[in-house]
Parts: structure tokens; C-alpha cells; sequence
RNA sequence: GGGCGGUUUCCCGAGUGGCCAAAGGGGACAGACUGUAAAUCUGCUGGCAACGCCUUCGGUGGUUCGAAUCCACCACCGCCCA
């Protein structure tokens, strides 16, 4: 079986320009494609872990990847399917974004000696002059086509400027310039990009009369269709300082039941055929896939060591309880103490378990709170200052925090 | 450039002088039930030293005992005409 069909078989394709050429390309490592990285925060996140394990899939099998990082780009933002206008970011914060992209993607991806590229738009975008660019690439586009392609729909009704609708033409313009720098002749994205990546190949074609190629992954979807990857608004973050490798491997052992097996087909590098065998299992069967999923794409983001003691805590704390070696802690600092301890209310905004001390009050009056595993409803509780170190403090039925005491 | 409409709490969206911290829905959070699942039901959802006080309805000023609501100016957005 060749890359091709086992990206078929992992569900990771959604659209391809030329199946067949593609096929024939990736399957014998003739690729040399790019997969664009906007800089539009100062770390990844899920939806780029995917695009990362594409790369590396690929690489895996002779393909080289260059890595494209938004620099320049980043400075129009992309409105692809989104309903409303991106913050501008400033020059500095975009090119800050980049820094710590760069530090992240070399650890799941191989750039020794020449394997792999990583590149920033910026380089050739920030000096393009507009009217040597506009009547260079501006002909090969048509501002009808433009306007019917799905990615601006949303944008229709609520307005698209002037500015974000020129992103399509960056991203095409990219694309044409690296087939002339790197020979690259391949371009993966997300299924939202598929409009913009048409861009690219037509232009090349257009402009160079070459035959380039694109291929869309499949969104990371729940099974009722909302964006994975995302916890009550926010990203999953691959830097372990904004999502700790605790809370990561936590939003993968919660996967629903129906989310699992594709979860662990499109992201692991487990073997099809032992994937195969889990998708007979069925019912409270898939708690065990659930923490194969979450041990394995811990170990990918973060390594052997923190995958262990993720799942270690989480054993401990859901399961028998006995090694709490591991569970995330929270630390308190004695000036915080008065009257022999600290109130309830207090101490959860300060384990971080709360936000305001409002949330706190209102999550111990609904029952929601325990200390030492001993439910507390009275909002005035003051923890004793000798039970405080190393007390078990948790808020509803999943979100622990150890007390320590610095 | 002209005409009309809009900007409300995390999101959608009601509210057109006091009864408004602001309906309803979604989401989030908490409880029950469970398998750290889903579905369902219940509670809850601006903050705080909490029967009270403070801050919020695009921005700035004004009218009024009192403004999310009225007036003026500004900003941004949409629709229609050029």
C-alpha cells in the first residue's frame, strides 16, 4: 500500500486537483510540497498538529516538505470561511508569531540536511511593488470566479474588504514562487483552503503553462460537525506553557464515543490494522481507545515522559487513586494565609479553578466543590493552614488541582 | 458622493425614559444519571467586602430627578442609488 492509499484509508483526504498524478507523485516520493502556516498567534495549535503529521507522513515516504511560515501573509489575513474580519495583527506581533512557530515545527518535523525547508512568505511578498505585481499576476485572475468560490460565501452577507479578498492572490502568488525557488509542485492545506490553492495551480499554469497539484485534508470535525480542537472557545495549544500536557491528554481521553476512532485513524501513527481491531470495540470499550488516542497524540506533541505522567495522573485521579505523583498542582504562597487558613473561595480562584470569586462561590453553593474528597457547600469554609499542603482541591467532576505550599 | 438601516452582556437576539444587570435561545459552568461518553432532566451564567454596592448596552458630550432607551457630533458596518 502506497502513502497515498493509506491517507485514503486514515479518512485524511478531502479534495485533489488530479488524483492520479498525485497518487504517482507522493507514492514515489517525487513531491516537493508546501503547507502554508499563518502566524495568527504565538503558538500551534490541533489544526496544525494535523497539517504537521501530513508533513511528516509524506516526508516519511521520500516527499520533501517545505514549511511555509506566513509572514507576509499574515499581514492581509485569510477570510476564508470565517463570518467576520481578522484583528490586524501589528508587524511585531506577526513576526514574534513567526519566532515561535519555528521553534515548535522542528520538532515534528526533519529539516537535517536539506530533508526538509522552512520558509516565510515575508521574504517576497513585504517588497512586491503593486503595479509591477498587479499587472504581472492581476490578469491571470478573474474577479468572477473570485467571488463565487465557496471560502468568501459567509463573507457575502457580511461584508468582505478590499484587503482580505487580496489573500487568495498571496497565497497563489506563494505558490508560484516557490515552484520557481524550490521546484515545489504540490500544495496541502486544510479543506478550506481549497479555493485558494486553485488559485496557485492556476496561476502557475497561467503563467509557466506547468501542471501543479493540490490536495485538501479533511477537517477535524466532531460528529456533529464543529471544529475540533477547541475547549469553550479557546484552541488547544501545542506549547505546553498554554495547554499543559495534563489538559492535553484530558481533551483527547474526553473525545465522544462517536469521535474516537476517526480521532485516532487521522492523527496517530498507529498501524491501520490495529486501528481496524478498535473499531469493533464498542460501548464503555472505548474508554481504552480513548486512552490510547490521548497517550498517543501526547507522546507526539510532548514526549514519552510527559505522555506518561499525563496518563499516570489521570489514572491516579479517575481511576485507583493511589500514585498523585503526577496531578497538576497549584501553588500557594503562605502570605495567602490568615487566621490559621485560607478560605474555599480564595483558594480555587488561586489554584486557578476558578475565575472570579463569584464562579467559585457559585460552583461550592451547586455542590460542585471538594477538598480532600469531602464536598463543602459552605461558601465561608476556611481550609486549615495544617491540611493545606498537599490538599486534593476539585472543582465539578473532572478539574483537580494539588495544593502545594511554597 | 446621496438615501436608508444598524452597532446590546461569550455568541445570536429582545428591549424605544424609571418595574433593566437587561427577555428568549445557543454556548459555557455546576448537579442528578453514567463509562472521565452521548442523550435527558435541574440549577446557573457582569463584578464585589453580596437582602446592599459598583461597572456595562460602539465613542464623546448634552437633555432629564432618572438614559441601553431622547438630542448632537464622531467612528465602524450593511443595503440601495451613483
Amino acid at each position: 500500500m502506497g502513502i497515498y492509499e493509506e491517507l485514503v484509508a486514515r479518512g485524511l483526504i478531502a479534495q485533489v486537483t488530479d488524483e492520479n498524478e498525485i497518487k504517482e507523485l507522493i507514492n514515489n516520493g517525487k513531491a516537493v510540497f508546501y503547507i502554508g502556516f499563518d502566524p495568527t498567534a504565538d503558538s500551534l495549535h490541533v489544526g496544525h498538529f494535523m497539517a504537521l503529521c501530513l508533513m511528516r507522513r509524506l516526508q516519511q515516504h521520500g516527499n520533501k516538505p517545505i514549511a511555509l511560515v506566513g509572514g507576509g501573509t499574515g499581514m492581509i489575513g485569510d477570510p476564508s470561511g470565517r463570518t467576520d474580519m481578522r484583528k490586524m495583527m501589528t508587524v511585531e506581533t506577526i513576526q514574534h508569531n513567526c519566532e515561535c512557530f519555528k521553534k515548535q515545527m522542528s520538532r515534528f518535523i526533519d529539516f537535517s540536511d536539506g530533508k526538509a525547508l522552512m520558509v516565510n512568505n515575508a521574504d517576497w511578498l513585504m517588497n512586491l511593488n503593486y503595479i509591477e505585481f498587479i499587472r504581472d499576476v492581476g490578469p491571470c485572475f478573474s474577479v468572477n470566479n473570485m467571488l463565487r468560490a465557496e471560502c468568501y460565501k459567509q463573507r457575502m452577507e457580511k461584508g468582505l474588504s478590499f484587503l482580505e479578498f487580496n489573500y487568495m492572490i498571496m497565497q497563489s502568488y506563494d505558490f508560484l514562487e516557490l515552484y520557481k525557488r524550490y521546484g515545489c509542485n504540490m500544495q496541502f492545506g486544510g479543506d478550506d483552503q481549497w479555493s485558494n490553492m486553485l488559485g496557485g495551480t492556476e496561476l502557475i499554469r497561467k503563467k509557466l503553462g506547468v501542471n501543479v497539484y493540490a490536495m485538501t485534508q479533511t477537517l477535524l470535525t466532531t460528529s456533529d460537525g464543529k471544529k475540533m480542537g477547541k475547549t469553550a472557545g479557546n484552541a488547544v495549544w501545542l506549547d505546553p506553557e498554554k495547554t499543559s500536557p495534563y489538559e492535553f491528554y484530558q481533551y483527547w481521553r474526553n473525545v465522544e464515543d462517536a469521535d474516537v476512532l476517526r480521532c485516532i485513524r487521522m492523527l496517530t501513527f498507529l498501524p491501520l490494522e490495529q486501528i481496524d481491531e478498535m473499531d469493533k470495540w464498542e460501548g464503555s470499550q472505548l474508554n481504552t481507545a480513548k486512552e490510547i488516542l490521548a497517550y498517543e497524540l501526547t507522546e507526539l506533541v510532548h514526549g514519552k515522559e510527559e505522555a506518561e505522567k499525563a496518563q499516570a495522573a489521570s489514572r491516579a485521579l479517575f481511576a485507583d487513586g493511589s500514585d498523585n505523583a503526577n496531578i497538576p498542582a497549584a501553588q500557594v504562597s503562605a502570605a495567602d494565609i490568615r487566621d490559621g487558613g485560607i478560605d474555599l473561595i480564595s483558594l480555587l480562584v488561586a489554584a486557578g479553578l476558578a475565575e472570579t470569586r463569584s464562579e467559585a462561590r457559585r460552583n461550592i453553593q451547586q455542590g460542585g466543590v471538594t477538598v480532600n474528597g469531602e464536598k463543602i457547600t459552605d461558601f465561608k469554609y476556611v481550609v486549615p493552614e495544617a491540611e493545606l499542603d498537599g490538599c486534593m482541591l476539585r472543582k465539578g467532576k473532572k478539574r483537580y488541582k494539588k495544593i502545594v505550599l511554597k
